[in-house]
DNA sequence: TAGATTGTTAATCGATTAACAATC
DNA sequence: TAGATTGTTAATCGATTAACAATC
């Protein structure tokens, strides 16, 4: 299968576009043009065209972008358009979030498992899932077909549980653990690194003051 | 002030090398040369020296790094040499989940408010704070010194309480709602999409399965 | 047809990697 | 001192922006 290769830097800017596009249809917008599409964004013209064009011509010479068909595309191309079957492993606060993110289930991301090593949680319902205890993972993986897993549990219990759910045949992993998973190339590790973010901010933060010393 | 310019991309990797000091710290592990520590992080050394530099040399020549040096100086660098108040507005799962991640303290961002509009969950107490009514938000924030306001409100209530934050004096904005918040040059905000992320691996698994078509 | 706007090539800019002299 | 490894300059690579011919 050829792969032309495209950069993990336009990759992340196409849930973006989906994002603006989605908002356009709602205000009932039919068409746009790279150009105006730029400023709603804040980014470039030439960008939105390059990128596009990675995947196709999706617009038209003198016309624009139709922006129903340019959502659905690219909703394809991020594979929104199948259903993707996910377990919860960590039914902690975070685990509980993730699991009523009603968004996602509109997406076809359907929850299908939800799992937690405290045996207090057990049988718990969660979104009409009764939380499961982790012992059971290897036993559910091989009876049901589940496509993401996202790891919700401490680092230690995390890691042990990502080499379970490779042994058993997960693909990808959406990752909320504070640390980098070690897994063979076949797995997608999506890392969700929340502390690192919030450092970031605390970065910028600290700089402005230097910047602008207040005192 | 001057201002020599760092790129964002170095930024985003501070937090990580923050972690893997810590690591090794925990691990007793006293020095380390870049080279070691790019084994370890799966980068290059010749980008570790050059991240560093970019705040100052802290190795030294034939030796390498004093790894608990380092991580120190990293962590003024971030910021997590003093202490930064926040409040969270949402107090649903997710800004609960938020509210009890304990590392967050250890890094010296306080917790010292926690907002909602649903009367119902006034006054119950999170992680020690008593749940209050985003209506009491301009007062709470005349009072107290509040630096980082994280956003875990849906959409529109995101929108509108920005702004308000923005009036009193907020410069910093940790946003968990799914759209650009528009604010001025001033005030820093660190986006979290989460949708977004979970897109970006459904991508990779599509983008995967068409490479290796398994049927 | 003329005007608009794409798709795409070329130019620029920035970030990463390689190399090596400085130095502990 | 010799060996190791940094700090830093130079070379390469990749991503973004600009330009424009193609075309709706």
């Amino acid at each position: 299968m050829e792969t032309k290769q495209i950069s993990k830097a336009v990759i992340k800017r196409l849930p973006r576009y989906y994002r603006y596009l989605g908002e356009l249809m709602e205000d009932n917008v039919e068409r746009i043009s790279s150009n105006e599409l730029s400023k709603k964004m804040h980014t470039t013209a030439s960008q939105i065209r390059q990128d596009l064009n990675n995947f196709g011509g999706f617009g038209q010479q003198g016309y624009g972008y139709n922006v129903h068909y340019l959502y659905t595309e690219i909703g394809k191309i991020l594979g929104l358009d199948t259903v993707h079957p996910m377990i919860i492993l960590g039914a902690g606060n975070l685990g509980q979030a993730l699991a009523n993110y009603v968004d996602f289930e509109k997406r076809g991301f359907r929850l299908v498992g939800i799992f937690d090593v405290n045996p207090v949680l057990e049988g718990i319902a969660v979104r009409g899932l009764e939380i499961q205890m982790l012992s059971e993972l290897p036993f559910f993986l091989r009876e049901n077909n589940v496509e993401i897993a996202i790891l919700t549990l401490p680092k230690n219990k995390a890691k042990e549980m990502a080499d379970i759910l490779v042994e058993n045949g997960i693909k990808a992993i959406w990752n909320f653990a504070h640390l980098d998973l070690e897994t063979p190339d076949d797995v997608i590790v999506e890392n969700v690194h929340l502390s690192e973010s919030l450092m970031t901010l605390s970065y910028n933060l600290s700089k402005y003051r230097q910047e602008h010393v207040d005192k």
